[in-house]
DNA sequence: CTGAAAGCGCTTACAG
DNA sequence: CTGAAAGCGCTTACAG
């Protein structure tokens, strides 16, 4: 591996002139210039972006912290992110925690360690008190997460999934959450409350089935409601892999849906449209997320005070083959 | 930010003692590594590995090229690749080509210019020439990939899937494949050849329609088959993504799968078993392929010559409800 | 077991 | 515009 000190030599030149030439070339004359090219040419010189990074003390690489990489909604948000930090000369490193904190710290250490200049977190989950001071931002998180954030507004968009289920004539609608003490589940949980309350309905502990925002968990949690003495008419899930669950549960049992059941689901991941039937869901603007999220962990690394900065991105309800009203509507 | 000097100031001894206590401890005294640890917590140190692996010449970090991050087999392959690298004291860059080969190209840049040790490309398709003396293994690839790689026998895969149509006593097989010039549409088409000519039963090329791998092109090229005077009775497609999307056509169009027509996909993603119906489909190890990919660079970075490394993993055919007997065997 | 010193490959004031 | 030199934070022969 040729370096810059053999390019310098083979030039005639100094290694500080080398070094401008590739960094700063209107500081070197032409004549220099192409003698550097030369020399680079013949010695197949290619710089030691280690070196260089180290100088810097900067990494140009940045972590992105995710549950699970293997959720559509993750990778859609992580596939904006890449291109983003590839646009502009950053890395990303993946940090797939499996939701354990032992993992999460690890990943943490790297920009501690100054292997990467910050992290963008993908989880509705406050960033540990150790973190205070490094480069970060939450990104698809909650109301109320400390420090800078990109998310939805989760309360407005459940409440408004429900609020449609209510005016298509439901009145006992079921829901299926994530863990209990998930974010996410809490803020949309209340969503869920407020419509039922602005209908006029009580929230009935029964209707809620938790699961863990996986396939095989809506799966699960559809069946509870078999057990209700009266079925919901309508169920919305908390995510759409979770509703492609239930409505798997559902058809098993002979259920149609939305015939006899109406379902929905949240995120609109690529296969929600494609679902049998297609899935009736509320949109998350994925792209817009992870692009706005590194460029925003870029300009804190970049040393703006941007600790309060909150955006809240607006979600688009989609409409589709899963939901009609119930099958013997009260009104 | 503290650097081994503040901390051998603060404990009184050498920066070399202390850089010893921290990465050879049984070098060192007792007494010293207590000074030493001491006023590491006083100074509040990290150790600056930016530093280390600069001096090192390794980055200790590795980049995986995906076509597409978003396709769920890949992204399984990839979260069985971290898993492995983090064990393994190793970063992942995140390398979504986007299927060109510039941004191929960037992710291989990183590797000459020491921002990482290796590669591992997910993908079918033989490395660029000015790769080659780089560490580099290819997984998902195909027959005649040179280099070292792990993958699945494509031919023998497909040839299995169709023998087991025929079984079932369909004589009108269609294919949905790739994009012509794709190493697995190449291998898998010769893997549907076989099983036809073995069964004595000819070749039509109106029996095959392309696709690219996504959902969307899967759908697209059902409606292909509505086009033919005698619709097939069966479909092998190239991937799950693409069956998911030929049954939702299928479906829409009035058929019921498999009682009218059969299905059966690649790769067995999470989303196959919960389909309506549920997808006949060829496992493939994709966490094992993950994790053998990552133990095989990383042999290569540290030395080993394993350019000839060739491993082939078995794959798994898994039935589920999306075939059976035609309508109206012959037989 | 310990310390002084050299060096990894760059960049960048500082003089000229 | 150019070069000599210092320095980024570590590690590691080399002496002792």
């Amino acid at each position: 591996m040729s370096n810059i000190r053999e390019v310098a030599h083979a030039a005639g030149v100094s290694v500080a002139t080398v070094s401008r030439a590739l960094t700063s070339p209107e500081k070197v004359s032409e004549e220099s210039l192409k003698k550097v090219h030369d020399a680079i040419q013949a010695v197949g010189y290619r710089p030691n972006l280690l070196a260089r990074n180290f100088r810097a003390a900067k990494s140009f690489a940045v972590v992105v912290l995710v549950p699970d990489i293997t959720n559509p909604f993750f990778s859609q948000v992580i596939q904006a992110i890449e291109d983003r930090a590839q646009q502009k000369g950053y890395a990303v490193l993946l940090g797939d925690t499996r939701e354990t904190s032992k993992r999460e710290q690890e990943y943490v250490n790297r920009v501690e360690t100054r292997l990467a200049d910050g992290v963008i977190q993908l989880r509705p989950q406050s960033m540990s008190a150790s973190t205070q001071n490094i480069p970060w931002v939450n990104a698809c998180g909650c109301e109320g997460t400390p420090g800078p954030s990109i998310r939805v507004d989760n309360i407005a968009a459940t409440k408004a999934i429900v609020d449609y289920l209510i005016s298509l004539g439901h009145e006992r609608v079921g829901i299926i959450s994530g863990l209990k003490d998930n974010p996410h589940t809490i803020d949309r949980l209340q969503g869920y409350k407020e419509s039922l309350a602005a209908a006029g309905l009580v929230f009935e502990k029964e209707l809620v089935a938790e699961g863990d925002f996986t396939m095989w968990s809506g799966q699960n949690a559809a069946k509870q409601f078999f057990q209700l003495t009266q079925m919901p008419s309508a169920i919305c899930c908390m995510n759409d892999e979770m509703a492609l669950g239930a409505i798997q549960t559902l058809k098993a049992r002979g259920l149609r849906v939305p015939e006899d059941i109406s379902v929905t689901g949240f995120d609109d991941i690529n296969y929600a449209k494609y679902w049998d039937p297609a899935l009736t869901t509320m949109a998350q603007p994925a792209e817009e997320i992870g692009k706005l999220a590194m460029d925003l962990l870029l300009r804190i690394i970049e040393g703006e005070d941007l600790s309060k900065t909150q955006m809240v991105l607006p979600t688009e309800f989609v409409i589709r083959r899963s939901t009609c009203p119930p099958p013997h509507p009260r009104s």
